[in-house]
DNA sequence: TATTGTTATACTCTATAACTATA
DNA sequence: TATAGTTATAGAGTATAACAATA
């Protein structure tokens, strides 16, 4: 860390941060922005985004659920899960089955294709991982994973 | 932690997370989602958004610096930057002055109201920090900030 | 020629209201 | 009445191309 990092915090174009580098979401913001950068690059073969992404291993990992347990499960609102449903069917990775005991709710579950495709995808974000955290050892790692959790997850409010 | 939690990882709603619990991205995501939400509350009364908040504190720690340099700093681009300037003249926070020694840039200030807003803003960035890092001791707090820092600091690449 | 600020524009994400079919 | 999925729509945020003024 330069000396002038350390006053007062200072940028890659020699601008001072302020009060800004101090901020646990001015460096949340920064540092997801950077990390989604990489992750879109890296899913880009695959034709998927971090959403749609954390869709399809959420389905996969929680077959017969409906788009609204899915959808409130990632935070995303109902009616814009039905697009990505729609494009999941076109594409032939995940189908919408009629719900036996409720004939509202669509039961949700990944095709052959869908499955295939995953196993690509963990493959690919293992890799991601590695490299956003190619400056961190595995216990620091762990720390933030530990640090972020605490911070965010829904389920601790 | 619970036991499905401790296996596989677990959401409020009961669904398994499959791997997404253990990805940096997804985790950031989260995290960054909820700590935005807390700073557009806590920030409503000034009026402000988080981005406009770190534009006004990175103009008032780098006065006379130009609208590329600032918005180059924050990642904005540089034609999205013209209407948060816009904003900031017609609420009176901030000036375009000419430079003198190029009269192509706009050398930005903050205006007399704008260092009273940003006086304000700090006292509540201040309780918002210490509101979304509250299950977070001091150490942690200082660990978490080093490693998103280290995650995603431009100046790092 | 290259750069600053600007305009226009388009694309994605996200949020809300209202409809339908079921419950 | 209430809920699941859906449609329509509107608002942010973000990205690129092109132009005028200036270097």
């Amino acid at each position: 860390m330069t000396a002038a990092a350390a006053k007062g915090g200072e940028d890659a174009g020699g601008l001072s941060e302020g009060v800004l580098g101090g901020l646990v979401g001015y460096r949340l913001r920064r540092a997801q922005l950077k990390v989604f950068e990489d992750f879109l690059a890296s899913f880009a073969p695959l034709g998927l985004k971090p959403a749609q992404f954390s869709a399809l291993v959420l389905i996969e990992a929680n077959p017969g659920r409906s788009q609204r347990e899915i959808a409130a499960a990632l935070g995303i609102q109902r009616p814009n899960f039905v697009a990505m449903m729609d494009e999941f069917e076109r594409r032939g990775l995940a189908r919408r089955h009629r719900s036996q005991t409720d004939r509202r709710s669509h039961a949700l579950a990944l095709t052959e294709a869908g499955e295939a495709l995953l196993r690509q995808g963990r493959v690919i974000v293992a890799a991601h991982e590695a490299r956003i955290a190619a400056g961190l050892s595995e216990v620091e790692r762990a720390e933030l994973l530990r640090l972020l959790i605490r911070l965010g997850t829904p389920a601790a409010d």
